[in-house]
DNA sequence: CGGCTGCTTGATCGCTCTCAAATGGGGTGG
DNA sequence: CCACCCCATTTGAGAGCGATCAAGCAGCCG
């Protein structure tokens, strides 16, 4: 892991070109990008080094430059859970823009990152300077919590195997990169991480995969998970159940 | 339901002194708190009625003056969920701070309700005008998150009991009124109630309200529950299993 | 090449859903 | 004030989804 101020021209421009993306940051013309730029320290971690750890006081807002961080947390019966996976240009740590004491998760880097990171007190300054961060802010928050219910609907009414149709197509969408056998989720998933994510045990996230293998809907390895037929997949999501014939 | 501006100086006065307890207006001077409870416009409903409806334009932000309003969501399916209850000074409707354009949910009241509404418009003038609203926003929606956390994980991990032990908690935390017996929960809940809050079905929820009922845990008849023993529903909760000698 | 970590698969158990039916309390209308 | 009806609730029986327990297997990294 590596923590420096954002010193060489080279990457401040970078910088500036990324956060140009940035819901977070939308709105602000190329001098307050660069204010934004220079109040930010850069990270770098490799797969499996965390940028902050549950309980850890919540004191820096982060964004991606690049890689995929893991968001989960544990329960104090001590059961994992996945909050969600965040890719280049989105936010996250996102409590230091509320009044949370300590990151309720852990935040885990699952390829080798990049992020920039804002301390609390840096970010407090900027939005006020700068107000539409914080309507911007709003509007992130909004979108989680949007997204956070759905996945709570999903847990509270439907069954394991369309729960994991669901989570595969959204990593599609979040990570999905064309290969000749179809779309592959470009970042490591264990089917412990699916377990984790869909509210089920690696057991029949196994077993459902098993079957999925077999019907040819997807083709798998040891964390490596590759869609052929993503129609399929939204029929089992969508309850159409056609048995795409 | 009546639906006016607010116009008498009592409403008025009324108006402005609740507002000073609301979360979202926190920090405005009482000239601030004043100019606020002009811009809303004031609903009376009766239970059973809505303040809004899910698939509605989303045009309002509602903070409850009196009463208690259910916030729940129909899946494609056709399976309720309850998202959550808000009683007096809390916000609902919270759409309205970020960018979507319909309600997720419909906000209905279970008892006789008054709550102040401001248009999308309205809101974001006060924003423009008091920034700070704009931050209180944030820590509001923060707080939702959190929440909404907490329970997608007892949902993920834990078996029904548990969850049913739980909400019944949060019940008394926000809406609990002692009486002889033990704590009211002081609006109608039905069994199916707790199981949209908990992802289950009424008659798990039957079946383990009336074993708690042998037991003298609670003391419950048609949408009513009295804990009786709220400390034993506390080591339901937390897997104390000492049978609370 | 060896060990570790992730994956597969079988067998069994039990929690919870589902379907069915009966009961009873409360509110409404006469 | 009473009778009726509706809706919330209770309770039973049975099925089945998915967890749990228990091995064994296979890539991959060192």
């Amino acid at each position: 892991m590596k923590k420096t101020p954002l010193k060489t021209a080279q990457r401040q421009v970078e910088a500036v070109d990324m956060l140009g993306g940035v819901r977070l940051f939308r709105g602000l013309d190329a001098g307050q990008l660069a204010e934004t730029a220079t109040a930010a320290s850069w990270l770098k971690k490799d797969a499996g080094q965390r940028f902050f750890a549950q309980g850890d006081p919540a004191c820096r807002l982060f964004v991606m430059l690049r890689g995929r961080v893991k968001v989960s947390q544990v329960t104090p019966e001590g059961h994992q859970i996945v909050v969600r996976y965040a890719g280049a240009g989105e936010t996250f740590g996102c409590v230091s823009l509320y009044g949370a004491r300590e990151y309720p998760a852990t935040g885990e880097a699952v390829t080798s990152s990049e992020a920039l990171a804002w301390s609390r007190e840096a970010i407090a300054r900027l939005m006020n300077r700068n107000p539409v961060i914080a309507l911007n802010a709003l509007e992130v928050l909004g979108r989680e919590l949007f997204d956070i219910r759905s996945r709570y609907s999903e847990l509270a009414t439907e069954r394991v195997e369309r729960r994991i149709a669901r989570a595969l197509l959204r990593l599609v969408r979040q990570a999905g990169r064309k290969v000749d056998m179809g779309v592959l989720i470009d970042f490591p998933v264990s089917r412990q991480d699916l377990g984790e994510m869909t509210g089920t045990t690696l057991h029949t996230v196994s077993r459902i995969l098993s079957s999925w293998e077999q019907k040819e809907i997807i083709s798998s390895g040891r964390r490596r998970i590759v869609i052929r037929l993503p129609h399929a997949l939204v029929s089992i999501a969508e309850d159409l159940d056609d048995e795409y014939s």
